[in-house]
DNA sequence: GTCTATAATTCGATAGAC
DNA sequence: GTCTATCGAATTATAGAC
């Protein structure tokens, strides 16, 4: 899994000839998936942003859906909650760690609005969730049997924050300062988190 | 704005010969829209589900954008909350409808759907949440000019709670009993409309 | 009102020259 | 490695017979 960067660190192989080429062929399926969706996004499209031949895309990634998981593949970093102080801040934490990967990664736009419509995109997401988000609710939350569920709790408030403000664009959720979304969603993460059962 | 039946009532004018095509066409399509989304969603497919002919649609609703605007012109009817005992549950009445109304309404998982890809469809999602939610948020929130934004959290844990369990269908959110999604939600709904600034 | 036929695009994918 | 040309399929939308 790599982050946005970097290119010939693709996977495990040996770094190729002209990943450069493969770079910008990513940067712009990552850009075109999230504004448009997998439907919309064509290959031409991309290739044409990539300014390239589209027949090279296919060469490189077999097909569209090739494509799209090579785009996608993306490491959360989330960070970690071990330590009394930083299990008792894990709410803020979290969210403003979301704000931080969301308001510059375009890669995340594009898994939500592909998850939305396309099953593998929503399979893709939820490995990416379950994967990332799960071992971080088992780390912090007081019974790690409840960790599947606290992390679904808190994926609904984090992944309605990006959906609202970071897809939709909705006026009223775009206009909120970051420091007012930390304010008001910490608490919410921190209680799904660690708050006893109701 | 018309719920899911009753097709003689789309739109102010007079009731037209043969609503019942235009009830099946409808119904197609919303399920059409809901689990494929607006690309993937033909008209084809749509006219197929509803034993008419594709012609049809097009001379119904003159194009496959004129037709979704018709299939997902739906009402929440959101419940009053005035009053103070009402004000004082407001977290739990409004999670509950929301489940209420996503649960046997796929209008609104298609409206999810198409609002995340298209553009003319992200407009109606909001404008259906504005012109709804927000006074609802009018009515039962401290201060009336902070409406837009409480609106806004409380649609970003909605949506969020839709998003995760009605359309991704993750694994632990559609694993969670209603009880135990109002318990956790109501809450967190209740703050974002009631609790002074933090 | 209903259906057939088809126009006009557009897409993903392939074959092959250079 | 790169590009041209194109296939085959699918789509929205229209025109017109019955």
């Amino acid at each position: 899994m790599n982050g946005t960067q970097d290119p010939s660190a693709s996977g495990a192989d040996a770094p190729r000839r002209s990943d450069a080429t493969r770079g910008a062929i990513l940067a712009a399926a990552r850009e075109r998936f999230a504004s448009d969706g997998y439907e919309r996004a064509t290959i031409r499209a991309i290739a044409k942003d990539a300014h390239i031949d589209p027949s090279m895309v296919m060469r490189y990634y077999r097909n569209k859906e090739g494509l799209f998981a090579a785009a996608v593949d993306i490491d959360l970093r989330l960070p970690d909650l071990t330590g009394a102080n930083r299990r008792r801040d894990a709410g803020r934490i979290l969210v403003e760690h979301f704000l931080d990967v969301w308001e510059d990664n375009e890669v995340l736009t594009a898994l939500l609005r592909v998850g939305v419509t396309n099953p593998a995109g929503a399979e893709r997401m939820q490995g990416i969730l379950r994967d990332q988000l799960l071992p971080v609710a088992r780390q912090a939350c007081p019974d790690p049997e409840q960790a599947p569920w606290r992390s679904a709790l808190m994926a609904s408030q984090l992944l309605g924050l990006a959906l609202t403000r970071y897809v939709l664009r909705m006026p009223p959720a775009t206009g909120l300062a970051r420091a007012e979304v930390v304010a008001w969603l910490a608490p919410t993460i921190q209680r799904y988190l660690t708050a006893p059962n109701p």
